[in-house]
DNA sequence: CGCCAACTTGATGGCTGTCAAGTCAGGTGG
DNA sequence: CCACCTGACTTGACAGCCATCAAGTTGGCG
């Protein structure tokens, strides 16, 4: 676990991340409190259900899963994160985390001790807003989720998982239409809500049709409108 | 749409609400903040999406849905809000709310105008951090409904249903066996993922097992434990 | 009293889960 | 460098849960 001084004002995903909209000046004062940078290898968690929380967690790098399990070992994926996007909200509530956070690929992350972000944005205004904005945004994703896993029938739910991976990779400067899963297929469907032998078959159904090319992880979005049209009326 | 004064250090739901912790004098502070109580007669809606965000809602009786609907008219209905509740939380991030608010029962709501909300939380720590928490507790909760969604099999899901309505319940001082379903069964399928018919026979299943007594909205739980039972392993 | 929305119950079908066999790709060790 | 091994993935056959369609019942309200 190595830890590395890091620096927000020098950071690239600054326009992704929490420093957005913030002043150099306000920019310096993050610097202050984001004290450390950590290596987390592939297949680390970065924190586990039960967890005394204190911090949470910037993407410098890399890709994680959130996920929930039940006792009788059924497994929910909450979510899939990447460069820019914040780890962590869930333990706030009860100051201990609620979900397990594993990362997909070797990835850098940034801790913020939730105390210190909490008394900073209490003195600057633009930081505690986008907090809130922050935490709000991943509300409304998750009602995003609830109406794909409560409305939306397996190629539907596909589709919209595609199309959201697709319009991420974009905002942070990769192809929208080309890019690798860094999730196997079972984390795929439990974040579907599906079996990974029925995201299997939907990936190959979406290459008959010529929407995708799909070979193993390795995924090319050649209709996009087709996608799009799949996911919200049902052809 | 009758407009009252209200006084937060007055009201029973403060130890629910987001007064929470607060001593006397940060109350009192607060009252200056929570300007206006509305009425909102069952079926009305409270916010609508699209709707220019300036403030989030306290529940101070009554009952609420949120939905999301798609362009072809799927609905998914997001979450069933009660007495002490927040709601409105989701239209944060861009100034603009993203679902609808619907009562289910003539209901008062308290409006806590947002931008005074942060000012005052910049000044009054115990409350940035319980509003914290309860953004927090949002998202863990909705993590609760996808897993209920992704993994769950009808009749768990209304068990899950039943008991976390008991647990709100109980509370609140009301009766934790028995009370009153303000939603249809059209809306609790839509919430749970199900079609009506089925919500309707599970309900009927659990009555023959005796887990329940139902009769139209009014619903007994007798066997809890059953319940709890059924919702985790799968007999 | 009658209407209508909400609900219940039955019959049928289809989507997706389950079980099983086989393929593919990447990593390891000889 | 290649053979082998393992985990990930694909594909097929079948089954079951839940959706769909349909008819009938109940209860609340004008």
């Amino acid at each position: 676990m190595a830890v590395i001084k890091t620096a927000c004002s020098s950071c690239n995903l600054r326009e992704l991340c929490l420093p957005y909209g913030l002043s150099l000046e306000e920019l310096e004062r993050l610097d202050d409190l984001v004290s450390t940078r950590r290596r987390i290898k592939r297949g680390d968690s970065l924190y586990r259900v039960g967890e005394t929380f204190s911090a949470i967690f910037a993407i410098r790098s890399g890709f994680f899963k959130t996920d929930v399990l039940l006792e009788d070992g059924r497994e929910q994926v909450t979510g899939f994160q990447m460069a820019g996007e914040l780890l962590g909200l869930d333990g706030i509530c009860t100051e201990h985390h609620t979900c397990n956070a594993i990362s997909l690929e070797d990835s850098e992350i940034c801790a913020i001790p939730f105390s210190r972000l909490e008394s900073l944005s209490r003195e600057i205004h633009t930081l505690q807003n986008h907090f809130h904005k922050v935490m709000s945004r991943e509300i409304v994703r998750d009602h995003g989720v609830m109406m794909l896993l409560g409305t939306m029938r397996a190629e539907e739910r596909l589709a919209a998982f595609l199309l959201n991976l697709s319009q991420r990779f974009k905002a942070r400067g990769f192809s929208h239409t080309e890019f690798y899963l860094r999730m196997t297929r079972e984390e795929i469907g439990s974040y579907l809500g599906l079996k990974l032998e029925t995201v299997s078959r939907a990936f190959s159904r979406f290459q008959e049709e010529g929407y995708v090319a799909v070979q193993q992880k390795h995924v090319r979005l050649l209709d996009i409108d087709q996608l799009k049209a799949l996911m919200n009326h049902r052809l």
